[in-house]
DNA sequence: AATATATTGTGAAACAAGTAACTTTATAAT
DNA sequence: ATTATAAAGTTACTTGTTTCACAATATATT
């Protein structure tokens, strides 16, 4: 039905937020004060609500406990999303402690890296050697992993990847891997965004074309 | 003239491919060869190309040295791009250590910490005490920070940045700041991205309705 | 109980982005 | 020199997304 991915964002953001405001005690929000807290327009508040029908009450608003429940299930939220992160470096060893990920009911399983030195199998967390990891994947169910390898080895892996049971992969090697139907990658490219940054700020207000041809 | 964000994404990935083709030894590229290894339709290249002047020869392409130059001056990657890196947790320092960092030209120039246990003055990149970042802001001419503090203490930061001279913030802290025309914001939400993925992966062939419906 | 009002839900309109197809022109071949 | 052709540059079309505006209706007020 429907593919965007946008609107899927949206809703974990909506969901954040709601869940946010039972934490202060609040039962009912209007689609005013979720467009306020998200940043967005009341109408595509509940134009994204109606497309997953997700209803709520004329004046009465929404009742933040029940939509918070149906976003879940829709999110899968209310399953144990588990996670695997190759490449231990510095990156890689940071999300593996990163504590917003339990928060949210994701679980780092196993990091994986080709480095002897970092490998650890006891650790609570434990880094296992790449040679490893399709057994792992195999017997772990994985589906989602994050890429913390160095560039010349990020295509390498996802080639790997793409003959196991993985079909998701968070890639923060600094080049845009291709996405699939059936194998997804979401790049988080860190440097590609500083750039986008100090364009903007640069150029923005001026006129782009001008400042090339001057 | 023009605000939207992905035609200058595309441009970034324009030139990181064509400045790898450069290091192959070629000289001149297609539109089409462009769009396979950036992953679009050649005429968004030539469109993107033709929106901001960038010029080839009828028959001829495009020649690389060229439009890697234009690229750089339109990028601003003709500058150094200072950076500091507010938050010196594991994420914080991995990303004042990311060696993709100087390869396209940003500079780390300081991380920030409130916890006196981590600071380090000495080091290649200075640790500093948050207390003094307006000062060192100031003296420095920093145009943009990556942010990668406790959520709780994000929206305090972005607060404290908005009376300096940071003009751009990359935030990763797990909740989505709102961006304004004259204090740019992107949230590189980790969390968001996974729960994303898990979501197409679980959902996306089937009716999303149905399955919160059933 | 009747009326007023605030807020949802939605179809139409407006806008933005990307694609496809056409026109132009530089290069190559004859 | 002439002709053919490949690729850029451009215009018109298509598609998808967001906003707008209003009808429907649940709650509150009198």
């Amino acid at each position: 039905m429907n593919s965007n991915q946008e609107v899927i964002r949206r809703l974990s953001r909506y969901r954040n937020v709601m869940r946010k405001m039972k934490g202060l005690g609040l039962v009912k929000v209007f689609s005013d004060n979720l467009a306020d807290a998200v940043g967005v327009s009341p109408s595509l508040v509940r134009k994204d609500f109606s497309m997953f029908n997700l209803t709520g009450n004329k004046r009465g608003g929404y009742r933040i406990d029940d939509l918070v429940t149906k976003l879940n299930t829709l999110l899968g939220k209310d399953k144990k999303q588990k996670i695997i992160i190759i490449g231990c470096g510095k990156l890689g060893q940071a999300l593996m402690n990163h504590n917003g990920f339990p928060r949210v009911g994701i679980r780092v399983v196993a990091g994986f890296d080709s480095d002897p030195a970092v490998l650890n199998a006891e650790a609570p967390i434990p880094i296992l050697h790449v040679k490893d990891i399709k057994e792992f994947i195999a017997e772990n169910e994985i589906r989602v992993a994050a890429l913390t390898v160095p560039e010349p080895a990020a295509q390498g892996m996802i080639d790997t990847l793409r003959k196991t049971c993985v079909k998701g992969v968070i890639n923060f090697a600094p080049l845009t891997l291709k996405s699939s139907d059936d194998f997804l990658i979401h790049n988080m490219n860190i440097e590609q965004e500083i750039e986008n940054l100090f364009y903007n700020i640069h150029f923005a207000e001026s006129n782009p074309v001008e400042n090339l041809v001057a």
